[in-house]
DNA sequence: AGCACGCCGACT
DNA sequence: GTCGGCGTGCTC
C-alpha cells in the first residue's frame, strides 16, 4: 500500500505535490479521490490525487493529508489523461484545468473563521495598540466570525497582520473551516405510523379526532392522496402536497405527528428533472436526411472526424437525433455540444421528447447543484446516456463516449477566453473523442474555414446537406447601397428606405421582421463617412485600429502604426471618424418609424437570465412583438416560423473588423441571420445594407456562397500566414508600469525573434490594452502548421526561463493564447 | 493563487 | 524611530 500522494492542487503551479497518506486512508484512497490537504502555512484545499507510489521525496519534508473526501474517485481515469493533454496543448497548469473542469460544487474551499479568547486580560507590558483595540471589541460581538465579515464589521482594511498580532498575544483563536458547498436535496415526507395491516387502529382515530376537525381534514387528505381509497395502501406523500390539498396550515400537521399518528421524514430527491418524461420515437428522416446519415456512418467507417455541411434549416438535428439513438443503443454515451447561446428551449425539448431521462443538460446557467448531481449520476452511470451541454460539458466523466456532436462548430464562443485553461472545446472534443475511440461530427451551415479545409485535404469526412427542409426556399438578398443613398441624401438615419419599405409590408401582412446589428460596431475603427473607406495594414491584411490617445492607427497584430489620413484616399472626402452604432440605436430610431408595432431588443444586456432570455423570445413566438432588434444572438438556433424580412443594418461594421477572420465571421453571421427568413410558408426577403455592394464577400453572400467565400480567403490566408496553413500562438505580457512593460516586451520579442525569426510579430497593444491598472502588451507567434507543437512549447518556455535572468523581468506576467479566436 | 518575509517612505 | 506600503519567492 502506498505511502505517498502525488496531487493536482486548484493552482497555477506547473508541478504536482507530494504528500504523507495517513495510515487511516491508505485502504480507501487512491488516483481521482478528493484530498483535503494543507498548503503553506495556514490555506487548505482540495486536491486531486493523480499518483500513489512509495518514493519518499528527498529534498523536502512532506505534510499529511488531513481528509479523504471520496472513498470512490470523483473521476475516471482517461479524465486525467485529457487534463493533461489540455494543459500542456493550451500552456498552462493542470492545476488550471482541474479549477474550469469540476463543478465548484466538489471544489471545497476552507475559510478562516476568528473567535475571541474568553480568558484573554491585556498586558501591561504589551499594550494593545488601536487597530487591535478596534478589532478586538468588533470581534467580542461574535463567536466566530470569517476574516472577511471581521474586516467588513471592523472598518478596518488589511485586518490579517493584526489579526497576526492578536494571535501572538492570545487574545484570539483561529480555525480553517472547510465549507462543503454541495447539499443534497431533501424533501419531507409524511407517512402513516403504522402499516395497511394495522388498518383497524384507524377507527379509534377518527372517534379521537372528531372534535379537532382540521386535523381530520388533514388526515383524510393523506388517506386520499396515499391511495389508501382505491388500494388499501399508505404511501408516503410529500409534505408540501399534502398541505396544499388539505388546504390546512402546518401547525394542524404538528399537532397530528404529535399524536403519534403521522410520522414526517427528510428523504434525499434528486435535482434533475425526472418527472417521468417517457421517450417518444424520433421523425423518420425523409430521403436527403437518410442519406446524409448514411453518408456519416459510411464516412465514420474511416475518418475520426466528419464535416457535416447543412444549410441552414435542413433538418440537422434530426439526422443528430438518429446518430445518438444509433450510439446509445451500443449502450455507449453522448456528448452534443452547442454553443453558449445555442441551448434554446426549443432544441432542450425536441430532444428531451425522444431522450426522455436518459438526456442531460449541462449548461452554466443551472444551479451547481444541478451540476454536480449531473456528474454524480455519470459518475456511478445511473442512466444519463446523451449530455445536452456547453463549452465545459467536454470535461464530465464519461465512461465510454461513443460520439461527439459538435453543433455550429464555427461558433467562437467553443473556445475560452479568459482564465486559463484557453481551450477551444471543438478542438479538444475531437482529443477527447479518440481518448475513448469515438467519433466527432461537427455540423454547421458555415463552418470555420480550418474545419472545411481539414475536409477538403481529406483529414476530415465530409458531408453535405444542400436542400433545406420541406424545400423551403433560400431567402432572396437584396442590397441597399447606403453610400449612394447618403450621397442623394435619400438616407439619413441608419435605416434604408428600401428596408422600411419591406418592412412596412410585412408588418402589415401580419408578419414580422428581424433587425440584425454586430454590437461590435463600437470597435474603434475609423471610416470614411461617404465611401466607407477603411485604413488596413500592408502586411496583415488586418483593419487598423484606431487610438484617440495618440490619434495614431494601429495594426494588432504586427504593430505597424502609422497617422490618420486627412482626407479619404478612396474618394477624398474629408470626413474620417470613428464609427459604430448599437442595438440600443436601431431600437430607438426603428421606433420612430413604427409607432403601432412592439419592439423588442435583444443583446446581452436585456438577456442577463435566462429567464429573461427565454421571455424574449416567447414573445416574438406568440406575436406579442413584432419587430425583434439583436446582436448575433438572434443568430442562434431559433425558429421563427413567421419572419419574412430580415435586415442586416451595417454589413461594412462585420467586414472592417480588426480581426484577419472578419470576412469568414461576417459571411458567417450574414449567412446565419439571413437564414432567419421566410421558413415554412414563403420565401423570405433579406435586405443588406452595405457602402461596398461589388465587394466579393457581398457578392458571396447574396449568392449563398459559401465554396467561394472559402476559396477567397483561404487564399488570403495562405498570402499572409494565417491559419489553417500556420498555427497563432499570443504571448501575453502584463505589467502595472507601462514603461518597463514597453522595454521588456521589445526585449522580449528580440530573442523570441532569434529562436523562431519572421515567425514573431509584435509587440503590439492588444485592442484591451490595460486591465485592472496593468498593462498589456502583445507578441504574435506564427508556426507552421506541421510544426512540432512540443518543441514550440520547449523553445518558448526556454525563453521564457531565459528572460527571467533580467531583473525587469521577474514582475512581469507572461501568458499564452494557443489558436486564439 | 495567497501568504510571509523583506526593504523603503509618511507619520508619532 | 515605527507602521504599513508593496515587491519577491515559496508552497509538498
Amino acid at each position: 500500500m502506498s505511502q505517498f500522494a502525488d496531487v493536482i492542487l486548484p493552482l497555477p503551479l506547473h508541478k504536482y505535490y507530494t504528500y504523507r497518506i495517513p495510515a487511516e486512508l491508505k485502504e480507501n484512497l487512491s488516483t481521482g479521490s478528493r484530498v483535503i490537504v494543507p498548503f503553506g502555512r495556514k490555506k487548505y484545499y482540495t486536491a486531486i490525487v493523480i499518483f500513489t507510489h512509495n518514493h519518499a521525496p528527498a529534498d523536502y519534508e512532506t505534510k499529511e493529508i488531513i481528509s479523504l473526501l471520496d472513498n470512490e474517485p470523483i473521476l475516471r481515469r482517461p479524465q486525467l489523461k485529457f487534463w493533461e493533454w489540455i494543459a500542456g496543448y493550451y500552456f498552462c497548469s493542470v492545476g488550471d484545468v482541474y479549477k474550469a473542469a469540476l463543478p465548484s460544487g466538489l471544489k471545497l474551499e476552507s475559510e478562516t473563521l476568528v473567535s475571541p479568547n474568553p480568558d484573554y486580560e491585556e498586558n501591561p507590558d504589551n499594550r494593545l495598540i488601536e487597530r487591535e483595540s478596534i478589532l478586538l471589541d468588533t470581534l467580542s460581538k461574535y463567536p466566530k466570525i470569517s476574516v472577511q465579515d471581521l474586516e467588513k464589521e471592523s472598518g478596518l482594511r488589511n485586518i490579517l497582520p493584526v489579526i497576526r498580532t492578536l494571535l501572538d498575544k492570545e487574545a484570539l483563536f483561529i480555525t480553517e473551516q472547510i465549507k462543503r458547498k454541495y447539499r443534497p436535496k431533501t424533501e419531507t415526507y409524511i407517512k402513516l405510523a403504522f402499516g395497511p395491516e394495522e388498518q383497524e387502529k384507524l377507527r379509534p382515530i377518527f372517534e379521537q379526532l372528531a372534535p379537532a376537525k382540521k386535523q381530520l381534514k388533514l388526515l383524510m387528505a393523506y388517506l386520499e392522496l396515499s391511495s389508501f381509497m382505491q388500494r388499501g395502501q399508505f404511501k408516503e406523500v410529500p409534505r408540501n402536497t399534502l398541505l396544499e390539498r388539505a388546504d390546512v396550515s402546518s401547525s394542524v400537521l404538528s399537532g397530528l405527528i404529535d399524536k403519534g399518528i403521522l410520522i414526517s421524514y427528510k428523504r434525499e430527491i434528486s435535482r434533475l428533472d425526472t418527472s417521468g418524461r417517457s421517450a417518444e420515437p424520433a421523425h423518420a428522416l425523409n430521403t436527403v436526411q437518410q442519406k446524409a446519415l448514411d453518408q456519416i456512418f459510411h464516412s465514420f467507417k474511416d475518418k475520426e472526424v466528419t464535416l457535416l455541411h447543412g444549410v441552414t434549416s435542413s433538418g440537422k438535428t434530426e439526422i443528430y437525433i438518429h446518430l445518438i439513438q444509433e450510439v446509445i443503443q451500443k449502450g455507449r454515451q453522448v456528448l452534443y455540444l452547442v454553443p453558449e447561446i445555442a441551448l434554446t428551449t426549443q432544441l432542450t425539448t425536441r430532444l428531451q421528447r425522444v431522450f426522455g431521462d436518459s438526456l442531460a443538460i449541462y449548461h452554466s446557467k443551472f444551479t451547481d447543484n444541478e451540476r454536480v448531481e449531473i456528474w454524480n449520476n455519470l459518475l456511478k452511470d445511473k442512466g444519463i446516456r446523451v449530455i445536452l451541454g456547453v463549452r465545459s460539458s467536454i470535461f464530465l466523466p464519461f465512461r465510454d463516449l461513443g460520439l461527439v456532436i459538435v453543433d455550429e462548430e464555427h461558433e467562437n464562443t467553443y473556445k475560452q477566453q479568459d482564465p486559463a485553461p484557453r481551450y477551444h472545446a471543438r478542438n479538444a472534443a475531437i482529443v477527447l473523442a479518440s481518448m475513448h475511440g469515438a467519433k466527432t461530427l461537427l455540423g454547421s451551415a458555415t463552418p470555420a474555414l480550418e474545419s472545411y479545409y481539414n475536409a477538403q485535404q481529406g483529414k476530415y469526412g465530409f458531408v453535405e446537406l444542400t436542400s433545406r427542409f420541406e424545400d423551403i426556399q433560400l431567402p432572396r438578398i437584396l442590397v441597399a447601397n447606403t453610400q449612394e443613398l447618403r450621397r442623394k441624401k435619400q438616407m439619413t438615419g441608419n435605416i434604408s428606405p428600401l428596408l422600411l419599405d419591406e418592412a412596412n409590408q410585412a408588418l402589415k401582412r401580419g408578419e414580422q421582421v428581424i433587425l440584425f446589428q454586430n454590437r461590435r460596431g463600437f470597435a474603434p475603427v475609423i471610416e470614411c463617412k461617404l465611401c466607407a473607406w477603411v485604413p488596413k495594414c500592408k502586411y496583415c491584411d488586418v483593419t487598423l485600429t484606431y487610438h484617440k490617445r495618440y490619434h495614431q492607427l494601429t495594426c494588432h497584430y504586427c504593430g505597424y502604426t502609422c497617422e490618420v489620413p486627412r482626407q479619404c484616399p478612396a474618394c477624398g472626402h474629408t470626413e474620417i471618424d470613428i464609427r459604430g452604432f448599437g442595438t440600443e440605436r436601431i431600437e430607438e430610431d426603428i421606433a420612430q418609424y413604427f409607432p403601432d408595432y412592439q419592439i423588442a431588443r435583444m443583446d446581452l444586456d436585456t438577456t442577463r437570465t435566462r429567464k429573461a432570455y427565454e421571455q424574449l423570445i416567447e414573445d416574438f413566438e406568440q406575436h406579442k412583438t413584432q419587430i425583434l432588434v439583436g446582436t448575433q444572438m438572434i443568430t442562434k438556433g431559433l425558429d421563427f416560423d413567421n419572419v419574412s424580412v430580415v435586415g442586416i443594418l451595417s454589413a461594412d461594421t462585420m467586414m472592417n473588423f480588426p480581426d484577419f477572420r472578419a470576412h469568414e465571421r461576417a459571411f458567417q453571421l450574414m449567412a446565419q441571420v439571413a437564414g432567419r427568413a421566410g421558413r415554412k410558408k414563403r420565401q423570405g426577403t433579406v435586405i443588406l445594407q452595405t457602402a461596398q455592394p461589388e465587394h466579393p464577400l457581398i457578392q458571396q453572400v447574396i449568392n449563398h456562397d459559401y465554396a467561394g467565400m472559402f476559396h477567397t480567403q483561404l487564399k488570403e490566408r495562405q498570402q499572409f500566414s494565417y491559419p489553417p496553413f500556420f498555427r497563432l500562438i499570443y504571448i501575453y505580457l502584463k505589467h502595472r508600469d507601462e514603461t518597463i512593460l514597453n522595454s521588456v516586451a521589445c526585449s522580449y520579442a528580440t530573442r523570441l525573434r532569434q529562436v523562431f525569426a519572421h515567425r514573431i510579430l509584435g509587440p503590439d497593444l492588444p485592442p484591451v490594452a490595460r486591465i485592472q491598472s496593468l498593462y498589456i502588451r502583445k507578441i504574435v507567434l506564427k508556426v507552421e502548421n506541421n510544426a512540432s507543437m512540443a518543441k514550440v512549447r520547449e523553445l518558448l518556455y526556454q525563453a521564457q526561463d531565459d528572460m527571467l535572468k533580467d531583473e525587469r523581468f521577474k514582475s512581469v506576467t507572461v501568458y499564452y493564447d494557443v489558436d486564439p479566436m
